[in-house]
DNA sequence: AAATATTAATTAATATATTAATTAATAATA
DNA sequence: TATTATTAATTAATATATTAATTAATATTT
């Protein structure tokens, strides 16, 4: 494999399309996205965040979230509402509904992850973390750095 | 942070997403997107790939290769030619302006991609790498096992 | 207090991703 | 050869990503 199929980009690309497969199989079952299962795993443990919180969280954009938290509601799993304090603030919570899910659907992807898991050596695991933490420190140090010229 | 955002799939979102911004800066100072660097970057080096063997190399779905070489066509940058021994098939090449865009990109991107890889150091840089590739080879044999059931 | 700046959520416009279906051509088989 | 299966590209429908702009509310400054 040549240089730009061995980058880093081009690495993680083909890590994520190997790993999410699995996954996203076991969201359509129960009728969700792998996006709406991120939304829906951090207030599992939450309850309730705002928006911008659970951006942060789940890692999808806001305006990316906007649609999302959309189709999470239409579908009775989350709901909105507005900040009693802060009325530009909206908190996301789930609703009962959306918590039944987690008994369900928790259990499988637990079980894919764990053959994740399995398939280095807890050492090399753990050597890859440590990598991608110092990769991501450098780089968020660069992007800060770049944003006061 | 907890196990959720320490999972494997969270990690490698957060490295792109720390990681892709500075390259991105630069495909739009030249008008294109990351998707579209990324098929002329394999084009650079080939010249001419068939639709389906371009969305190989480049990780881009053939559905959205689709979009992508359309755009990149509309802006002068590719050509679609219809292949004379099998009709189905359409190879994707690179026009001359489109070449010409390699030494004004490519320079600038290795030098951003300089930056990234001094963030570690080289063994460790390396066992991360070692890792994805052990992760994707599992995750492929599993992904095909699945395939026959 | 009035003007200005900042912040949170959203909208808008365009590009891409995902999954399923379709079309056209070729290959394989009865 | 006619039928069937397979393959390559595309379309279709829906969901998400990206960047810029907007709106409404709050904070800051003059």
């Amino acid at each position: 494999m040549n240089d730009f199929q061995r980058s880093l980009p081009m690495m993680l690309y083909r890590t994520l399309d190997c790993v999410l497969p699995a996954f996203r199989q076991i969201y359509q079952e129960f009728g969700i996205t792998e996006q709406q299962w991120r939304v829906l795993r951090v207030l599992w443990e939450n309850d309730s965040k705002s928006l911008l919180a659970l951006a942060e969280a789940t890692l999808i954009s806001s305006p990316s979230l906007v649609g999302v938290v959309d189709r999470l509601a239409r579908n009775g799993l989350v709901e909105r509402r507005r900040s009693k304090t802060d009325r530009r603030v909206v908190h996301i919570l789930v609703t009962r509904s959306g918590k039944e899910l987690e008994h369900a659907v928790q259990p499988r992807i637990d079980e894919i992850y764990k053959l994740l898991e399995a398939s280095v050596t807890p050492s090399l695991w753990h050597a890859m973390f440590e990598g991608l933490d110092q990769i991501n420190r450098s780089a968020a140090a660069r992007n800060k750095a770049a944003q006061n010229i």
